[in-house]
RNA sequence: GGUCCCGUGGCUUAGCCAGGAUAUAGCAUCGGGCUUCUAACCCGAGGGUCGGGGGUUCGAAUCCCUCCGGGAUCGCCA
């Protein structure tokens, strides 16, 4: 169904364009943009001033003035303001709007894309835990899965699991001479042997060799040095499974590096690359030219020995997934950018569908950059286990007459919460440095606020049906909804479904997530301002319960979108 | 050194791609508000050379050039 939002603007449009055709003017840039002076904006009267030769004010008086709205408009009032057009909603646009949330329920916002859509997300490699880097790219792909989804699209969401690279074959070769400690949650043990091996072979290079072997009787099928590596993934895959878990993250399928190598599909998109005439021998190694695409430097897709590399079994992936998705994304960090780049040159060059990349910056810690290897990171499973040990602490003293077991939901509720917000609210491009007493920060307007507002909801609405104030099926007046915040929550509400469209489009998640705040801090500013169970007017209160049911809807849709759960209490 | 990303009040940050109305919020600071639906809230105040300098334009945080600072990357790692 068409957001309203977008129809507003649809009907803004015919109508400038009308008033346009009257005056005998023409333009095909109407400058129409939201504003804070209005719902809608329109410069146009600055596109039209130089045509005209006359002053930018007194051509929107004149385009004012010619408008002609039609009967049912959502267009409310239109006047200039200098040269701004400003136009707001009507009465018929906030009516329908609270009607369509109060119908719609969880599907509002929603549902106006379709298609298939395959989206590749975190895939670290299984050489240890995730840490608190890593899960920018987790909360960044959900984020984008749940608005993808929520946008209408059919999304199956892949980890691409490195089961065959150098650090695997490092992690192999380390079981054979460290202790494992199956104590410890997997992915942690599979870190420790790793980090010694990579101090052995740091201090001891001729053991390289021993590595390089390995990846050769992978690559051509040794049996028993292919169970010893698939064991080592499997145990670092199921401890990252857990940590994904933890925070509302799933995924459908975890293809594995080696299929495409023994389906045959990487020695095909070899071939495939070589028949395009743009490959050339470089000292044994197997080297793609892509100078016509920009890059400068050539990319090898086939080593001296003969084995195959992350990028060449990357493209038989990628080529593999443009057969089944109309759209392809795949969320990567900021050492991707040149490969991505060189990847969707390639696949153009065979002629197969591209990727859309969603890059996003490091995260780095005081000291550095983090790295597994050096056993430099900060696990996620350290910052999820302090961020709800800080959390537990605040619901214990805000609510402690509540049993255990409220606390101990809410806690993991609100520290999971401010974790994915605190990510997904910064734009991707921004590199952060990692700083535990920020992290951990429940002072911040994040998560908890849109929260708490979700909870405040519901309480309103259960001590209204508790004390028989409030009936589902009642038929509000919505016409007495003229309060300035009731207003504004309703215009808020009705922007849900435009934000999941821009999201959708533009693959850009922090968005919604300012969007959220803004819809609780609408609701919250309501609150503070009219009486609602106690309202007086038993017609004013109806319209009022039905106004929080429906910041209650918008509110969980949103949080849903984010990834974070909403509380009915807390 | 080449290429890409970032640089916005003390700190974090939106807006930049599609240039226009007093530059957006949060944290922190200061002041006000709980006999009234959970104050994890609301209202208000102070605080900004939009990294520096040029240019394009009637108009630049936004586009172009240049310099400075930070991050990423520059073939047989992923």
């Amino acid at each position: 169904m068409l957001s309203l939002f977008l129809d507003f603007k649809r009907q803004v449009t015919v109508a400038l364009e009308n008033a346009l055709y009257t005056l005998g003017l023409k333009t095909d840039d109407l400058g129409l943009e939201p504003s804070q002076h209005a719902d809608i904006a329109s410069k146009v009267a600055f596109r039209l001033a130089a045509q005209t030769k006359s002053n930018p004010m007194e051509i929107a008086e004149r385009i004012v003035a010619a408008i002609e709205l039609p009967e049912n408009s959502l267009i409310g009032e239109i006047i200039t303001v200098g040269p701004y057009i400003n136009i707001t909603v009507g009465r018929n646009y906030l009516e329908k709007t609270v009607k369509r949330i109060t119908q719609e329920q969880e599907s509002f916002g929603g549902g106006f894309c379709n298609g298939k859509i395959l989206i590749e997300h975190t895939s670290a490699n299984p050489n240890g835990p995730l840490h608190v880097g890593h899960i920018r790219n987790s909360v960044i792909g959900d984020t984008l899965v749940r608005i993808l989804k929520k946008a209408g699209y059919e999304v199956d969401t892949h980890y691409y699991v490195n089961d065959m690279g150098r650090q695997i074959a490092i992690v192999s070769w380390a079981f054979s001479r460290f202790d494992f400690d199956s104590s410890k949650k997997p992915d942690h043990a599979i870190a420790d042997v790793y980090i010694k091996a990579n101090a052995l072979l740091n201090e001891d290079p001729g053991k390289v060799s021993e590595i390089d072997k390995l990846m050769q009787l992978v690559e051509n099928g040794d049996q028993s040095t292919i169970k010893s590596f698939d064991d080592a993934v499997a145990l670092a895959i199921s401890g990252i499974k857990q940590t994904l878990l933890r925070m509302n993250i799933i995924h459908d399928s975890f293809p594995h590096e080696s299929s495409f190598v023994r389906s045959g599909a990487v020695f095909r998109i070899i071939e495939e690359i070589k028949a395009t005439g743009r490959t050339k021998d470089d000292n044994g190694a197997l080297v793609v030219d892509l100078s016509d695409y920009g890059f400068e430097k050539t990319m090898v897709i086939q080593r001296s020995d003969g084995t195959s590399l992350y990028t060449t079994r990357d493209l038989a992936y990628h080529e593999w997934k443009g057969k089944y998705g109309d759209r392809i994304i795949d969320v990567l960090g900021a050492d991707h950018k040149l490969i991505s780049g060189q990847l969707k040159a390639t696949l153009n060059s065979i002629g197969k569908p591209e990727p859309e990349v969603v890059i996003f910056e490091f995260v780095s810690l005081p000291e550095g950059s983090m790295s597994t290897r050096r056993g430099k990171f900060i696990p996620a499973d350290d910052l999820l286990e302090q961020i709800e040990q800080g959390a537990y602490l605040e619901v214990d003293r805000r609510r402690p007459q509540m049993p255990e077991k409220f606390k101990k939901e809410v806690a993991s509720m609100v520290g999971i919460g401010a974790v994915r917000y605190d990510i997904v609210k910064v734009s991707p491009e921004k590199s952060t440095v990692f700083d535990w007493k920020d992290a951990l920060d429940f002072e911040k307007q994040g998560a908890p606020f849109i929260q708490y507002s979700h909870a405040r909801a519901c309480n309103i609405l259960n001590k209204a049906q508790d004390e028989g104030k409030w009936d589902m099926g009642y038929q509000a007046d919505l016409s007495l909804l003229t309060e300035d915040t009731e207003v504004s929550l309703i215009k808020k509400m009705a922007a849900f479904d435009s934000i999941i469209d821009i999201c959708a489009r533009d693959l850009k998640p922090h968005t919604i997530a300012v969007y959220a705040r803004e819809l609780a801090e609408a609701f919250n500013q309501f609150y503070r301002f009219v009486p609602v169970v106690s309202a007086e007017e038993e017609n004013i209160r109806a319209s009022r319960l039905a106004l929080v049911n429906c910041a209650r809807i918008v509110l969980a849709n949103s949080l849903d979108t984010l990834g974070i759960d909403a509380p009915e209490s807390m």
